[in-house]
Parts: C-alpha cells; sequence; structure tokens
RNA sequence: GGAGAGGUGGCAGAGUGGUUGAAUGCGGUAGUCUCGAAAACUAUUUUAGGGUCAAACCUAACGGGGGUUCGAAUCCCCCCCUCUCCGCCA
C-alpha cells in the first residue's frame, strides 16, 4: 500500500512512476476523496470535542451536588442529544470515505524504483549476468525432463491427474527422494548463510493474503477453502511475512532473515495451454522461500544479498542460469524492484524463471502493518520486506534431469546432492 | 463438537457507568549519587489520524463490529481468539 500522506503531497510525481507500469490507475479519485473525508473528519472531530466536554461537564456537576433532575442538566442532556443526532450522520459518511479510499490503496500496485529499466512487458527485461555457460550441455537432442522422468520411472502424470486434476505430478522412489534431497539441500544451504528456518502454516486466512497483497486484486489465483476463511498459501511469502503483521519489533531484532520449505498451491487462472507438460507449472508445487524483514535503509543491500543466496544454489548444483532485472512492465504488483534468476533447460532451448527475488519496500509492511521501533526514539517506522525463491524445487528438479541427463538415458546425481540421495545416478 | 473461564498499555496486572488514555509493579529512557558500575532516589515513558513552519490543540483506540446513554474498559447483542474440562482424532 502507498503512503497516503505521499499521494496526497505529490500527486503528479506518484502517477508519472505508476504510469511506467503495464495497466492503467489513477490516483486522482484517491486524492479528491481524501480532500473530502478530511474536511469531514475536521467537522466530526470538532463535534465530537464539544460533546466530550458535555459528557464530562454533567459529571463535574453531578458529582459536586447538582440535581440530576434538573434544568441545568436537562438542557445539557439536550444539547447532547443535538450533537448525538449529527454525529450519527457524520460518522458513517466518513467511515464510509476512509473505507473507499482504502480499498483504492489496496489496489492500487508500488511504485518501482526510479532505477527500474522502464519497458512495456517481459522482452524489456534486461539481462544482467549468465553463469555457468560452461556447463550447458552439448547434447543435441536432449530429452525433455517428463519424458526422462517417466522413463526412469519417477514421475508419474498419469495417476495424479487421477487423484486430483491435470497439473499435478506424483513422485515416485528416486523422484520423491530427489525432491527431499533438493528440499534439504537449499535449507542446509540457507541455514548455513544466515537463515533461520521455519515451518508455517499452508492454510492463511485473508488478512494474511492481503498483507503481503494477494488479496484484493489476485483473488482468482488462489484456491480458497470454502467453509473457513483460508486459502491455500501461494508462496511461503504469505504466512512467513505475517508471522510479523501488527507487531512493533525491536530495531534490534532486525534484520531478520528466514527460510521455509512449504508446498504452495496456485490456480493458474488464465494460463490455459501453457506449459500443460511436465514440472514447469504445477498446481501444487515445492518451494524454499527466502524472506527477509529488515531497516528501510538496509533493503537495497539485503536485495543484493538475497539474489546471492539465490544464486549460490543454482551454482552449487552447476545449473546454468541468467539474471534479469525486471522492467517496469514486468515487476510485481507489490514490488519496487525485482531480479529474476532464469535457469538454463537443454530441451526447451531456454532460459525459465525459477527465482523471483523482490523488493517490497513499506509496500506490504504498510498493509500488514509491520513496524519496528528504534530505541530511544519516539514513534515507529515501518520496515521493508523482501522475499525470493531459494529455490522453486520442481523447476530444479527440471533442470537437474534434463541437464544431468546422460546418453544412456540415467540421470547423474550433482555432487552436492549424493551426499543426500546416497547415489550417483538415478 | 459440548460445558465453563477469559481477552486492558512493551510485559504483568487493577479497574463494573462520570474530569480514566487508564492505578500499581516490571521493563525502557534521562538525571542525581559514583572514578565507573550496581543499588537507591527523582523525573519521564502508548499508538494512529487531523491540525501547525514548529508547537499548542482536537479526535480515535481497553480483541473486532453494532447498540443503550449527555457520558462506556465498565451495561446489552453479534463475531473472532485464547485457556480449562469432556468428546473426537494424526
Amino acid at each position: 500500500m502507498l503512503d497516503l500522506k505521499l499521494i496526497r503531497a505529490n500527486p503528479e510525481k506518484i502517477q508519472e512512476l505508476i504510469d511506467r507500469r503495464n495497466g492503467s490507475y489513477d490516483v486522482q479519485p484517491i486524492v479528491e476523496l481524501d480532500r473530502a473525508s478530511r474536511e469531514l473528519e475536521t467537522k466530526r472531530s470538532q463535534l465530537s470535542a464539544r460533546g466530550n466536554e458535555i459528557g464530562k461537564l454533567i459529571g463535574k456537576k453531578i458529582g459536586s451536588g447538582s440535581n440530576p433532575q434538573g434544568e441545568e442538566i436537562a438542557q445539557l442532556k439536550a444539547e447532547g442529544n443535538k450533537i448525538k443526532t449529527k454525529l450519527s450522520e457524520l460518522e458513517p459518511q466518513e467511515k464510509e470515505f476512509k473505507a473507499k479510499i482504502e480499498a483504492l490503496l489496496l489496489e492500487l500496485p508500488n511504485l518501482p524504483d526510479e532505477s527500474v529499466p522502464l519497458g512495456k512487458g517481459e522482452e524489456e527485461n534486461v539481462e544482467i549476468k549468465r553463469w555457468g555457460d560452461e556447463y550447458i550441455t552439448d547434447n543435441q537432442n536432449p530429452l525433455p525432463h517428463w519424458e526422462i522422468g517417466e522413463k526412469l520411472g519417477i514421475l508419474d502424470f498419469k495417476r495424479a491427474v487421477k487423484v486430483a486434476q491435470s497439473r499435478f505430478v506424483n513422485l515416485v522412489g528416486a523422484g520423491a527422494a530427489l525432491e527431499r534431497a533438493l528440499i534439504s539441500f537449499m535449507l542446509d544451504t540457507q541455514i548455513a548463510a544466515g537463515y533461520l528456518e521455519v515451518m508455517p502454516p499452508v492454510l492463511v486466512n485473508s488478512a494474511s493474503l492481503q498483507g503481503t497483497s494477494q488479496l484484493p486484486k489476485f483473488a482468482e489465483d488462489s484456491f480458497k477453502c470454502s467453509n473457513d476463511d483460508l486459502w491455500l498459501t501461494p508462496t511461503a511469502e504469505v504466512p512467513v511475512t505475517n508471522l510479523y503483521r501488527d507487531e512493533v519489533i525491536e530495531d534490534s531484532e532486525l534484520p531478520i532473515h528466514h527460510c521455509a520449505y512449504t508446498p504452495c498451491f496456485r490456480r493458474e487462472a488464465g494460463s490455459a495451454g501453457r506449459d500443460s507438460r511436465g514440472l514447469i507449472r504445477l498446481h501444487q508445487f515445492n518451494k524454499v522461500e527466502l524472506v527477509k524483514v529488515v531497516a528501510p535503509e538496509t533493503s537495497e543491500a539485503e536485495h543484493q544479498t538475497l539474489v546471492e543466496n539465490a544464486e549460490a544454489i543454482l551454482q552449487a548444483l552447476k545449473l546454468p542460469y541468467r539474471i534479469l532485472e525486471l522492467c517496469t512492465g514486468d515487476i510485481g504488483f507489490g514490488a519496487a524492484k525485482c531480479y529474476d534468476l532464469e535457469v538454463w533447460l537443454p530441451s526447451a532451448n531456454m532460459y525459465r524463471e525459477i527465482s523471483s527475488c523482490s523488493n517490497f519496500r513499506d509496500f506490504q509492511a504498510r498493509r500488514a502493518n509491520i513496524r519496528f521501533k528504534q530505541a530511544g526514539k519516539k514513534g515507529t517506522q515501518y520496515v521493508h520486506t523482501l522475499n525470493g525463491s531459494g529455490l522453486a524445487i520442481g523447476r530444479t528438479m527440471a533442470a537437474v534431469l534434463e541437464n544431468y541427463q546422460q546418453p544412456d538415458g540415467t540421470v547423474k546425481v550433482p555432487d552436492v546432492l549424493q551426499p543426500y540421495l546416497k547415489r550417483e545416478v538415478l
């Protein structure tokens, strides 16, 4: 959520920054509602002040012996009643204004950082780094991972579809073990890098989804439980960030660095027909997520190390990848700045997103009301939140299967995974 | 799911209609004392919105929402959450 005061003070500038994004958003209605709402608030609070005065006066008079049934008290009560009537008109109006402003603010995306490259869509993202060219296979006819997996008997899509729906997978034998190995390896690596592991609920309430900005705008992307105010989390970002919702954190507690393994659930509304085969786009997938809650002045540097922590996994697995800096037209709703890590998939002959590392600045903190207090300073400030995948497990499995496939149809186990899997070949 | 108890400031914990934003204790901050520290003592210490150059000042908040009243932490209604016992259960 954007700072209403900032919009009020600088509507043109805010509009200009939002216009850099894809999509049309208008701050003008907010500015106008805000003006009207503040006028109303001034009127209402003056009226309340007089009402409070009368209340205290009556109390004082009765306390000092006045007749509660007397003329003087009756007059005061009459005035109090008049004020009450007026307030009963003004109060709902003011509430309505504020609710409208809040609703509009919740629909407004974050401002892209000044440094984010201008662009309309993903084709204008900027590649800023490429790593591991030397590991790109020279195999001319690499198999797609789903074929490798089905041949090895470790990926079973058919039965998963029977049990659930399309876009689900059943992992079998070494497939399941590889998934576990990847999860453990990633967690161990990030824990060693200083992240504190958490294992949060994967059903989350609406307030949490609003806090991290999946709601209200993107409700159709998540699965909802019909009888409860609970949703299947689309990413660990939601439960982990919301651990601190409505909290005031001591600045000595910052920065907070969490890693978390969770399954993730996405409806993939609107992506029918895309990536319909394999592990790339499933309704349920596993992910190790990195979440940071930090002081504002450190968030830029924290963002850089977040990317490095995600990269470390790909480097350890010797998987070729590149880093894109997303342009203003492709950056996510809540992000001020975002880097995508894309891993090389030989069968597709292209890089595919495997991690997205975003700095939300105070956008989520404002929605989720996560603040911190500086020792010795009055008041509170909003924290900055960041998160990134470290990494998506299913896509990593796809990348491992494809990049490590051997001419004889087997798959070599990456060195760093061998201690976990206790085997060298799948 | 059934029965009961409860949700108050950073924490603990008073407060059942009237100058209560809220006693008291702990914690925090500043000071006195000290070479320094501890202890003791003194003072200070919620958040958000409006307002102001800045202040003053005003409003709101005692789980959430609604109601009664001139006036609600306190009374009434609905909801949420926590705890205890019972039931069920991995």
